[in-house]
DNA sequence: TTTAACAATGTAAACGTTTACATTCTGAGA
DNA sequence: TCTCAGAATGTAAACGTTTACATTGTTAAA
């Protein structure tokens, strides 16, 4: 069993008050005292027991963290932002993943509401039917939302406004030519972003008096990407000459499947993906994207619940700024083929 | 403050001890008190509270989890791993990374001794030389590494033949013709994984009679890749006509570097990663890797070391099997060039 | 009706630390 | 030298839960 410090206050021939005044650098020490106290704790290998000050104080001095998977470095970038900005205000993570499951959430939630975490960072599938958010306002325990749209629920988020970002992706493809436009996204069910996205690229393109595009709901993780393009992509003449991801693992997996039958990117269609990944920088093509900051994302949803775990006003939903990243996966509208049905069409 | 044990007590007119007999199911009670004791915990919206469980049974229940970096999809698979595990038996995760370096490496343990976690999983920089290991082993708290080679340390390690492994490749490579072999690694002293994988590539390559491959250790994050391309490949005649990477995403990294100055792939050079990361399978070309198990890892470590805290034995080097996964980026070694000095000599 | 054995429940201390309040120590000023 | 104010340190209870041991209740058998 590890030394406590009653162990140390034995040794040191001190109380235990000073032994905690010594550790936390509460109150004065005499520097003969302080020196007896050090060398007692040295000789014995004491670490402090963070379970005793938890109770003590009521605070435990960590942050649970649940999103929905880590599978997509999203999430992964926004875990590394909230770590670095925890860690150094000297907290820990407690660290679930959902896989975009409700029931999931609630019980990720009630666990880590059990532990007594100080707030929670967290992406719900939807921001504005979450019972895992219904809880923690039942307990009154801080949280901020990453990722989600806060909408009408007014529930806090640090996001970015992903129907703004879907608009601008409509406008640069509709600027570069493009007028038969298509989307591929994941489970709209499990993501109040993807829905976002489409909402604000369909609007613009239908604002812009454009036919509003065709949108493909794929299960990424089943790999039917392939197939669905296939079937999109058939008659050429009519096929999407642009296809806008609602993630860039997507995007990625679009651009391999659309070579495999086939196509050339950005050449014969263009694709254009959302997150900012950094894999997406070293792919060739390169891929145009949205980028959303993920690390600072993670870093600021966590200093503004830190704030207000340490006196500050309540989190706000605080809407960053993204960026197109122009990339290599766009290029002009492709000219329509000379010929009549594409050669696609004839292959089996 | 929410309700504790004490105000379910006085509000089912029972000891403390019955209620924590009945939230624990330790002991029997009448169905009547039972009864009681469930009612006051609904009407008082009761939760126990982790921290008072954990200070009184000298068990936390939780499990730290120390990787490198959320940026790599292999550490995020064998997190989620690692995550199921626990999750199936009542354990939560406290997490941390490191970014490759030793002395967060000291500190993250440091803190999430702490916090008296019952348990760790981690990897390391090198297994052979770790200090955060070695304050484990001094505190007494059952760890299990995770991907780094055990060595002659015998640290308790889920891991796979990284030195078998990099054989493998050699010998697929050499079987499909390829003589002048290349390897593209991340950083040695951040990974004995790679350093092992290099050592087995080369001792095959070595010992069928070859020339030793050309090691090129390049920061990935720093995207000198292709300067490093570039360079190595600039005389077609002598360059490597295969490549082995590290890893997958330096893997993924590398074939687009390769298209971006001129070369096919695996046309031109072929490319062999390793990990196994998901989307290596939806690229194209499609990646020819090294396959291991990161969430069957993150799952049998996590279970043995729980096998262990619940009175089973110390955790153990467990070698879990990889397997070469074909993709496209693997091809038939290529025929030189019928002309002089490649087109790639002349490119500025 | 009484007794005894077992079921059910209660009591109280401990787990490690914090901290309000109390006590002792020290040094400066009168 | 004495006194007083502030510095330094000690005391003890509390934080929430667990659980060994004790006590009370209940039921069946004699």
């Amino acid at each position: 069993m590890p030394s406590t410090i009653k162990d140390v206050a034995a040794r040191a021939g001190v109380s235990l008050a000073t032994v905690s005044r010594y550790i936390n650098g509460t109150g004065k020490l005499r520097p003969a005292t302080a020196e007896r106290v050090n060398a007692a704790i040295a000789e014995l290998g004491f670490r402090p027991n963070a379970v005793g000050r938890s109770l003590s104080t009521s605070h435990t001095k960590s942050l649970g963290v649940v999103i929905p998977s880590l599978s997509n470095p999203v999430f992964s970038d926004a875990v590394s932002g909230i770590n670095e900005a925890a860690r150094a205000e000297g907290y820990r993570l407690m660290f679930t993943s959902t896989e975009y499951n409700r029931a999931e959430e609630v019980e990720a939630v009630s666990s880590l509401l059990e532990y007594r975490v100080d707030g929670l960072i967290l992406t719900v599938a939807d921001a504005e039917e979450a019972p895992a958010l219904d809880l923690l306002e039942a307990a009154g325990v801080p949280y901020t939302l990453l990722y989600n749209q806060s909408g009408r629920s007014a529930r806090p988020a640090v996001t970015i406004d992903n129907v703004a970002a879907g608009r601008e992706v409509a406008q640069h493809l509709l600027a570069l030519g493009h007028q038969r436009l298509g989307m591929v996204s994941g489970s709209f069910s499990a993501s109040d972003r993807a829905m976002a996205r489409r909402d604000g690229f369909t609007a613009e393109i239908v604002a812009r008096g454009f036919p509003a595009p065709r949108v493909l709901e794929v299960d990424f993780v089943n790999s039917e990407v392939e197939e669905a393009l296939v079937l999109l992509m058939r008659d050429r003449d009519t096929a999407p000459t642009a296809l806008f991801c609602s993630n860039d693992l997507l995007a990625i997996s679009v651009i391999g499947a659309l070579e495999r039958i086939g196509l050339n990117v950005p050449e014969d269609v263009s694709v254009l993906g959302f997150d900012g990944i950094a894999i997406g920088t070293h792919l060739h093509p390169t891929l145009t994207t949205v980028v959303q900051p993920s690390r600072d994302m993670g870093q600021t949803a966590t200093r503004q619940l830190l704030a207000c775990l340490q006196g500050g006003s309540d989190p706000d939903t605080m809407i960053l700024p993204y960026r197109l990243q122009i990339g290599e996966s766009v290029g002009p509208a492709a000219k329509p083929s000379p010929t009549g049905p594409s050669e696609l069409n004839q292959t089996k």
